[in-house]
DNA sequence: CCGATCCAAGTTTTT
DNA sequence: CTTGGATCGG
């Protein structure tokens, strides 16, 4: 049988990785090592080798790497393969559990908590036990929770081990917690995993279904592995074991949300006979990126020894700016993108900008603004996040399931329909006393007697909503059901009435849920609101995120595992912001700052350029970084800048120094130029009228002879960039 | 009960 | 600076 795809153009190694029989497997893949070619091309081979695709299990990252991975499978074989179990851990445990839960006592129509829902629980739970916030923080009593579940501890358990303050305190609320989760009949995202497991474990002819049908198991971004999903591996492949995974400890950046590199690190030893292949050859980055990123990833200790090497040309010198303001560092990348792609030697698409927080996103999104730079901005608040679409949802999820208690308080009084925290409370209590659902509850006609008019009159117009929404469900598209929601609850007409600015892109959010619906019951196998609302729980913005082309990509080092640009900008090479302030001090979030260093720069292929600022705000107030150590890192000898450098002063030498290193100082003065008083004419980042240009954007200014000023400003459109003389451009300030 | 106003706090993020 | 939560007056 010939080949559907093209073995020899891999390199030995991958050529091993692909055609290594089975047993089990560890490929240490380095970053643009072509990973991803090399897990596609070995289920191929396996299928191609006679293995039925639905005796293979393939676990990705993320919803997206496993629909491309299914894409490329399915042009490489030259047709579906829908019978292959290809998905992210979550949504592989979640299917199991729909199909076998019951075994272990779970109702197979459970729905899925998310983030906000889960927050939501524990606040109320701090609430009705009296718990200050400022006690014990919402957010890390959840986290915690979090990692109890990943550590395979039940309330009970956790109690047992629980130590210090935090614990004791959570040990308190666990339990509630799960009751909650229990009555509502949901499981959040850990306890897909966590009843996998068990249910693998407590089931024995379950465990034996599923060991004895996978007879390979694949899994990629191993390095991001926490221990209920090693767990799962483990016994998954237990019997066959023929397992295969895939990563790169270097690249491991969620330890902070539970992943375990050591559990990747110790699959040689926990399978004796484990064969190593490590891809080293690098196809993505340039030898100068390459170096560079190397300078970096060496200070950290205990990582697998592993080096990259690519036959790539040296290619271009990084570049390293300092910028005087974060405007102003914006308003340089900006410019860069602006030059390379007028001189035709770039299209926008190529260009990644990548930084350590959101937050850092919106000086240049309004540079590119003002320049008129096509972009798409990655993560933030996330759509699926936004209180509308959530309100919206929330209906919906009650309509389909009225025990979703969660999802009842949520929506009950929005829009406001005069039940408040009153109402609320009798509610609460009787569902309490009686052991009632809060859907019972509320339909209660001795409770109901107890409410105001106002109160009940909102009270019947939502339970209405509901019940007659429960009947159209079966005949109903999701879309008609979505839009019946949004009508009849009234959150359309509150939000028209509201001609702010805020509403009018809630309306608009809301509009694009319509459209998600649209698309969902045209190309679902079996649209029904079940399947919609499963599919969105487990989804992820990202995964939306198409390739436009003709964009700058702007995103966090965090979300930008995984892509490539030509080229890359790291900007906010601080510290204090890279590496950001709380991990300062502490050695491993230090390393950890330090892969995501190694992650950032190892995106860009041909150009790379950091930035640092010597100034910047933050939360309103101005901050004076020392420049990030990771700069220390990397020889600059050969480097440039994307703007000619100013001298380098040291006005701030004389500030605080912390012992641990130096870090963000925030300075309540501003420092005193040295030298004769030159004064620029503008600020960076003013708006400036010019006789023939028109309006611009003033990117730098710069003494030269005479007292005079050379003022760099941007001019929207074809003028682009221009360098001016102030006493002949006589710019004035608009 | 609800809207306005004041105040404190502030990584990274997938599922 | 922004946002979410708490508090206060109508």
């Amino acid at each position: 049988m010939v080949a559907p795809f093209d073995l020899d153009s891999l390199n030995p190694q991958q050529r091993e990785a692909v055609m290594w029989p089975g047993g089990p497997l560890q490929i240490f893949a380095g970053a643009g090592s072509g990973k991803t070619r090399v897990i596609t091309y070995r289920i191929a081979r396996l299928i191609q080798d006679g293995v039925n695709p639905s005796r293979i299990l393939a676990v990705t990252f993320t919803n997206k790497a496993a629909k491309e991975m299914r894409e490329r499978l399915e042009s490489l074989l030259g047709g579906k393969v829908r019978s292959l179990w290809l998905g992210t851990f979550h949504s592989l445990c979640a299917r199991m559990l729909r199909i076998d839960g019951e075994k272990i006592g779970l109702s197979p129509e459970f729905v899925i908590y998310d983030d906000g829902e889960q927050l939501a629980i524990v606040k109320d739970i701090l609430k009705r036990m009296a718990i200050d916030e400022k006690s014990l923080q919402p957010r890390a009593a959840l986290n915690e929770i979090s990692r109890a579940k990943e550590q395979m501890l039940d309330p009970t358990k956790y109690e047992e081990q629980a130590s210090g303050y935090l614990q004791r305190m959570v040990a308190g609320i666990y339990p509630e917690y799960q009751t909650r989760l229990a009555r509502a009949n949901a499981l959040d995202f850990d306890d897909i995993l966590y009843h996998a497991v068990r249910l693998l474990e407590r089931a024995p002819e379950v465990l034996e279904k599923y060991q004895d049908r996978f007879m390979h198991v694949l899994i990629d971004e191993y390095q991001d592995v926490n221990f209920t999903q090693y767990r799962f591996a483990q016994l998954i492949s237990a019997k066959h074991r023929n397992i295969t995974i895939v990563g790169d400890d270097d690249q491991s950046i969620y330890a902070w949300r539970g992943a375990d590199v050591s559990l990747m690190l110790r699959f040689s030893s926990d399978h004796k006979d484990a064969k190593v292949i490590t891809l080293g050859q690098n196809y993505r980055s340039t030898k100068v990126i390459l170096q560079a990123a190397a300078d970096v990833i060496q200070h950290n200790r205990g990582r697998a020894e592993k080096e990259l090497w690519t036959e790539n040309e040296a290619g271009r010198p990084i570049s390293v700016t300092e910028a005087g303001t974060d405007e102003e560092e914006a308003m340089i990348v900006a410019d860069a993108v602006l030059k390379a792609v007028r001189s035709g030697r770039r299209k926008y698409g190529e260009f990644g900008v990548l930084y350590r927080t959101n937050a850092q996103s919106r000086a240049v999104e309004e540079a590119f603004l003002t320049m008129r730079i096509p972009h798409i901005l990655v993560g933030g608040q996330r759509f699926y996040e936004r209180r509308e679409i959530k309100d919206i949802l929330g209906y919906l999820r009650v309509i389909l399931n009225p025990l979703d208690e969660a999802s009842i308080k949520r929506t009950i009084n929005t829009p406001t329909r005069g039940l408040g925290a009153g109402s609320i409370g009798l509610f609460d209590e009787w569902s309490r006393a009686r052991g009632l659902a809060w859907w019972d509850a509320i339909r209660e006609q001795s409770v109901q007697s107890q409410l105001p008019k106002r109160a009940l009159h909102g009270l019947q117009q939502f339970v209405g909503l509901v019940e007659e929404g429960r009947d159209m469900m079966q005949d109903n598209s999701v879309t008609e059901m979505l839009e019946y929601v949004m009508a009849r609850s009234g959150y359309l007409d509150s939000l028209k009435q509201d001609r702010s600015e805020d509403s009018i892109s809630r309306l608009e959010n809301l509009q694009e849920l319509v459209r998600v619906t649209q698309q969902y019951d045209e190309t679902a196998d079996e649209p029904s609101l079940f399947g919609f609302l499963e599919q969105i729980a487990l989804i992820a913005d990202t995964d939306q995120i198409e390739e436009t082309g003709e964009a700058v990509t702007l995103m966090t080092l965090h979300s930008s595992k995984g892509l490539e640009y030509p080229v890359v900008f790291l900007i906010g090479m601080e510290e204090g912001v890279f590496p950001h302030s709380r991990a300062i001090g502490n050695e491993i979030e230090l390393e950890e700052e330090r892969r995501l260093c190694y992650v950032g720069m190892t995106r860009a292929r041909e150009e790379l350029h950091l930035l640092h600022s010597r100034r910047r705000s933050m939360y309103g107030s101005a901050n004076f970084n020392r420049r990030s150590r990771f700069l220390d890192d990397v020889d600059l000898s050969e480097s440039d800048s994307l703007v000619p450098q100013k001298q380098p002063q040291a006005p701030f030498r004389d500030l605080r120094q912390d012992r641990t290193g130096g870090y963000a100082v925030t300075l309540v003065e501003t420092p005193k130029p040295k030298g004769p008083a030159w004064k620029p004419p503008f600020t960076v980042g003013e708006r400036v009228q010019h006789a023939k240009f028109g309006i611009g954007v003033v990117i730098s200014c710069s003494p030269v002879k005479g007292n005079d000023a050379e003022v760099t400003v941007a001019f929207p459109g074809v003028t682009g960039v221009k360098k001016l003389i102030q006493s002949f451009a006589k710019l004035e300030t608009v």
